[in-house]
DNA sequence: GGGGGAGATGTGAGCGCTAACAAAAGGGTA
DNA sequence: TACCCTTTTGTTAGCGCTCACATCTCCCCC
């Protein structure tokens, strides 16, 4: 039954031979030409399948210039942001044809973005999304390969590249509205690492919601994403008076600040209201279980995908675009009217 | 300074022409061959330099009939498990200069596994790891194209492949010696899916250690991975008398079941002790801190590439490796001896 | 019944690179 | 000085595929 047992595997001119065809017959078949008899597809598609061949997508790409591979370099996968972007970037491109090629930077810097554009390029990637939520990355994409179309995806807004990403802005600006409706004279803040651009966006959407509530803007504490560092600021906001009222930049930080009132015997909500980010599957059922700001992953890898796509279609004549996705606000039970 | 503004990047031979050698001098320039004389390598990368010249890989591909690519096959890369190893293996690939491509199962199924295998086998991937935590996958592993090595990480040993894991039974038993030596007389377990092997061995080792000490083995509770199915299961848990202790299959399960027992009113650990699994940058401030079994995520993700690679080199002659990485205990919070 | 056009198939070239061999250029020794 | 050997460079032939074009077949219609 297999007859693959030479050295090598079998090419198209095995297949051409075996079904008594030539080697173009065989490749139109293979691409679904429509000028193709019955029953001599039926002969190709059997000598195929008896043979075992497969085709090489390598031959393929050298002749027709294009590899129907994306190129994705992003950040920590092992954060739930990142991955799940590069998840619903992957989706997208595999629903539309394309595989992804993946690289993952350990840090964020000009050099490392440059390298991974430079790599991809050489493997002949047809596009490139960079997950770059980080404003050093800006200067590596704004000189980016100029004949390789990149998308941004929470980046910045320089150069040509075309940019998709959450507003921010808007989501912070939805959690401290909420946190002010309830009553609360002002938020404070725990804001992400800084040089992220999510981070800015947070602390400027917070910053604008008090500041057009005519509210005191309280300095903002510092974090890098991590429960410890969110930790970290809940003790500080815990022994500082007259904090009701907290917007943390993400959920994991959140559950650490989380932590930090329950071991100072603060109650959430009754003591402190507290706003994540993110809407991670953990949120739900923290201790509160926690209201937050609900980011669509998904709906940015599809949009990054159909952006690049349209671009590879294109050609010459394409503009960049824009494209923002909105964040949702979903209610639980860390939130409260000032004093319960 | 760039010259690049026709229609095509610059080839070999642009670069053979303006540094007035041959394009084969290029090549051995490009590929670091000793038997070029340093003035004329000096010509040539300067010509490179100025032209922006870039290597095609592709074609380099089809000559050498190696791409330097490996394929990842995973499920959900959105789980905190699978996003870790797939990082582990990325970092460890590019280490050994090797590129990554991805394809992410939305479900492990043969089907999907086998077709998974034949795009990346197209692709021309030297080798491909399969992060195939469920049983069901194995028989698409084990009749897997047998042209291209493959390692399986966390998978079956069905057929020729190797395969890294971590030790499962090894550290259910761990969690499960931790709380008969505090002291409780059972444990109870809140299981993950099934036909995941995971989830089998925890189970093992959990059975395994409570028959060892000739305790009762209660009827294990069914979860799925997710923290609502921990919470249902928290909830019954709550419900029945008698149980002092539960080790939970992962972490996010367990943040579950401790939301349920908090709502409840169940003290942990005074009344219940939690052990978890995975040590996932959360679970340290849990409420309370979980303690867990550390799964290496990072070394399994080494290791697969380590055999992987081994294989490579080793052409014909090479043996199924199994390669097992040892887990972790951690203490925290949430266990106490029975009665507080 | 012959010309024309559409459909089905075959032929040759070449994508950009490396491998294998060929040829030239130095350099020491008898 | 001739010889051989080493180092450096060039030449040629593909890798497996698709594209453009050539060819052949068949059928329809005037």
């Amino acid at each position: 039954m297999n007859a693959n047992r030479d050295r090598r595997p079998p090419v198209m001119a095995d297949v051409a031979t075996k079904a008594g065809v030539s080697h173009q017959t065989v490749s139109r078949v293979l691409n679904d030409h429509p000028n193709v008899r019955a029953e001599t597809r039926a002969r190709v598609l059997e000598a195929i399948h008896e043979l075992g061949y497969r085709r090489n997508m390598v031959a393929r790409a050298l002749v027709t210039r294009h590899t129907r591979t994306l190129g994705v370099v992003s950040f920590d996968t092992t954060l739930y942001g990142p991955a799940s972007m590069v998840y619903g970037i992957e989706q997208a491109a595999r629903a539309a044809g394309y595989f992804v090629s993946m690289v993952s930077l350990k840090t964020i810097d000009t050099a490392g973005v440059r390298d991974a554009l430079g790599y991809l390029a050489e493997q002949g990637v047809d596009g490139i999304v960079v997950v770059a939520p980080q404003r050093s990355a800006a200067p590596a994409l704004a000189d980016a390969i100029t004949d390789i179309p990149v998308v941004a995806v929470e980046g910045g807004h320089d150069g040509d590249v075309s940019v998709v990403s959450v507003d921010q802005v808007e989501g912070a600006r939805l959690a401290v509205r909420h946190l002010l409706d309830l009553g609360h004279e002002t938020v404070w803040h725990i804001a992400g690492p800084p040089d992220w651009l999510e981070v800015e966006g947070r602390r400027e959407g917070w910053r604008d919601a008090l500041e057009g509530a005519g509210r005191p803007v309280p300095e903002a504490l510092p974090g890098d994403w991590s429960p410890r560092s969110g930790y970290r600021a809940g003790l500080r906001l815990a022994a500082t008076p007259g904090v009701t009222a907290v917007f943390v930049a993400n959920d994991q930080m959140a559950l650490g600040a989380l932590r930090a009132f329950a071991e100072r015997g603060v109650r959430v909500p009754e003591q402190i209201s507290v706003v994540g980010f993110d809407d991670i599957p953990e949120s739900e059922f923290f201790t509160p279980p926690l209201t937050t700001i609900r980011q669509d992953f998904g709906a940015v890898g599809r949009h990054s995908i159909e952006v690049l796509l349209r671009r590879l279609g294109a050609g010459a004549e394409w503009s960049r675009e824009r494209h923002v996705v909105p964040p949702r606000f979903v209610a639980r039970a860390s939130t409260a009217p000032p004093g319960g």
